[in-house]
DNA sequence: ATAGTTTGGTTACAACTGTAGACAAGGAGT
DNA sequence: ACTCCTTGTCTACAGTTGTAACCAAACTAT
């Protein structure tokens, strides 16, 4: 799998970004997200949810008789892991290698290095004094 | 998937590397080298091989009774859909979102910070000009 | 020619994914 | 209490992926 052992799949991975946009949430609004913007069967975002609460993603609490869903999983952790993941499976690890191929390709827009440019420049610069 | 829908699949990812990195090649030299490098068997390189070819990733020629693999997909291509695939799906199709996103998480080592930036100023020198 | 070794192809199979129908428990309206 | 809707669970199923055993053609050394 472009994916590796506990990583989200590309379904699942959506559902998530739904319960991280807003959580927690009720099984309806999440279902009715999915169907709006996937166009998903009820049922199959019942299915997803199950499957990332197996995977401990995501728990569900069911006090009040309401049960809703809140993402475990935080966002940027997940962001980070499957972007180390891909990194090392295409790039060796190295976002320079990866910075470089867009260019090569001049896949990245002048604003993209335009904006990078400026983000390191700051960094560099904050960087200095550590 | 982790893929979208040509894509490589990480076990024929891996098969490719072995043909970029030397191609043409014959069917003992890949199995071999992933036998090594992977720990696989010998079937599970060729089923991965029939697959890449049939995906048209990989071409085999036959010619004077010694059939050997070449990579038709270029990897620079594949690397380049794997990365747009990739930002678009976590980083809404942003490079300077995900650079940002690891250095918020700390995940950039000093010295990737430096060669990305020491990169970009180029570009941007370069750019300037066009 | 014969037997053993390479080598490639065919078939298999379990785990994982995407996708959804069927069913059951809980509420709401009458 | 009875029927209808809502909501969640279970089951299913086809396609993909990782992994490999098995078989047959080709080749090699006697």
């Amino acid at each position: 799998m472009t994916k590796g052992h506990s990583n989200l799949t590309q379904a699942e991975w959506r559902v998530m970004e739904c319960l991280w946009e807003h959580s927690p949430r009720t099984g309806r609004e999440i279902t009715q997200c999915l169907t709006e913007t996937e166009g998903w069967n009820r049922s199959t975002t019942l299915t997803l949810l199950s499957r990332l609460e197996a995977k401990g993603a995501i728990a569900s609490d069911n006090e009040s008789g309401k049960k809703t869903f809140r993402a475990v999983l935080h966002r940027e952790d997940a962001v980070l892991h499957e972007t180390k993941d891909f990194l090392k499976r295409i790039y060796q690890g190295s976002v320079s290698l990866m910075v470089s191929a867009m260019t090569q390709k001049k896949a990245l827009s002048k604003n993209e290095i335009q904006e990078l440019y400026t983000m390191l420049k700051e960094l560099e610069g904050a960087g200095e004094d550590v």
